[in-house]
DNA sequence: CAATAGGAATGAT
DNA sequence: ATCATTCCTATTG
């Protein structure tokens, strides 16, 4: 495919997987696999995130269907055509908490295209801006799913009509033959409990899909209460997410967690803020103004500005979590321990 | 002139 | 007690 383009929901799934695997004190591995359509290269790239979960994208761009066009597939049923081939039988023991990665539904994958970005030029960055953005359109698209279903984005907080919601939806996204009756009585919460077995029993036919579609709604939810960096700066700001604000994960926000957070965000704040060298942590902010705009939007300080920010950074110096550069350079800052 | 470096007082948790 | 905010003076390029 020379020119890869966003292609129309009748293709079969271009699955990938997306790993995200913990890495102690500095964040995590986000790891994203994929094989092109017309060639038999794989592509893989790496990441860093906060979260210690699997994410699946059995096909994102299938999820990227417009409203209408799956309304008008809800009238009319098509055809029960299962694209997807089933992974590994053995499923995770306890997929709500902890989860092997390596014991995760595969999905095989047939092609995955890098959206709008062509392929041979600048490819270190574009790896990066790929995962960015292949993350970040699995969470708009859940979010979209959840203003067209009127549900919530973390599946524990659905009750049985809302997991009904749901599964009518993934159904029709893949084509999955109709499950009928046999989730009936399963709030959000039994539907997250259940193991790949579990959903083997209720739905054989589509119990990988399904069970891989939820495993990408649970880790969204998850990495979303831990990393949420929903600020849009042009467009409204849209608050899908319940537990979005700071206050998920307990403590409030660090400075320096933040920067990481826009740091790894290339694709909507590398205008503010970008790696000089990632490795050593080393990195530029490119507009003062507008970092300190975003920071005092998180913590609710708009008096905010780069004096105050930067004196806050000044304190890490100390503390040994952010320091100047060996060649010091103006705006241009240093994590002590680089991810 | 904006960025840099800190001291010091104050707040927030 | 820790981290961030606010305000400030002095220095630097």
């Amino acid at each position: 495919m020379a020119n890869p383009r966003k292609r129309h929901a009748e293709s079969t799934g271009c699955p990938a997987a997306v790993t995200l695997t913990d890495s102690p004190n500095t964040g995590t591995t986000v790891k994203v696999e994929g094989v092109a359509s017309d060639s038999t290269e794989a592509w893989s790239l790496d990441v860093s995130e906060h979260g210690v979960q699997v994410l699946y994208l059995p096909s994102f761009d299938i999820l990227s269907i417009d409203e209408t066009t799956w309304l008008e597939r809800v009238r009319e049923p098509s055809t029960p055509t299962p694209t997807l081939t089933p992974g590994p039988e053995a499923g995770p023991g306890s997929p709500s908490n902890q989860r092997e990665p390596e014991q995760c539904p595969q999905v095989h994958s047939s092609a995955l295209v890098p959206p709008a970005l062509q392929p041979g030029q600048e490819e270190d960055r574009s790896l990066e801006q790929m995962q960015t953005m292949v993350v970040e359109e699995v969470l708009k698209d859940i979010e979209t799913a959840c203003k067209l279903l009127n549900i919530t984005p973390d599946p524990s907080d659905w009750n049985v009509g809302n997991v009904q919601k749901w599964l009518l939806w993934t159904e029709h996204l893949y084509k999955l033959p109709p499950v009928g009756m046999a989730f009936q009585q399963l709030n959000g919460k039994d539907l997250c409990a259940m193991g790949l077995e579990d959903f083997h029993k209720l739905c054989p036919e589509s119990s990988d899909t399904l069970y891989a579609h939820l495993d990408i709604w649970k880790s969204a939810a998850w990495m979303h209460g831990r990393c949420s960096v929903t600020e849009s700066p042009t467009t409204g700001s849209q608050d899908m997410w319940p537990e979005a604000d700071s206050s998920c994960s307990g403590q409030p926000v660090h400075l320096w967690q933040f920067l990481r957070e826009l740091l790894l965000k290339p694709h909507n704040y590398s205008r503010y803020i970008r790696w000089l060298n990632k490795d050593k942590g080393i990195f530029k902010i490119e507009d003062s103004a507008q970092v300190a705009r975003l920071w005092g939007q998180r913590k609710n300080r708009p008096a905010m500005n780069y004096d105050k920010l930067s004196r806050s950074i000044r304190q890490y110096y100390k503390k040994g979590i952010i320091r100047k550069p060996d060649m010091s350079q103006r705006l241009v800052y240093q994590f002590v321990h680089p991810v």
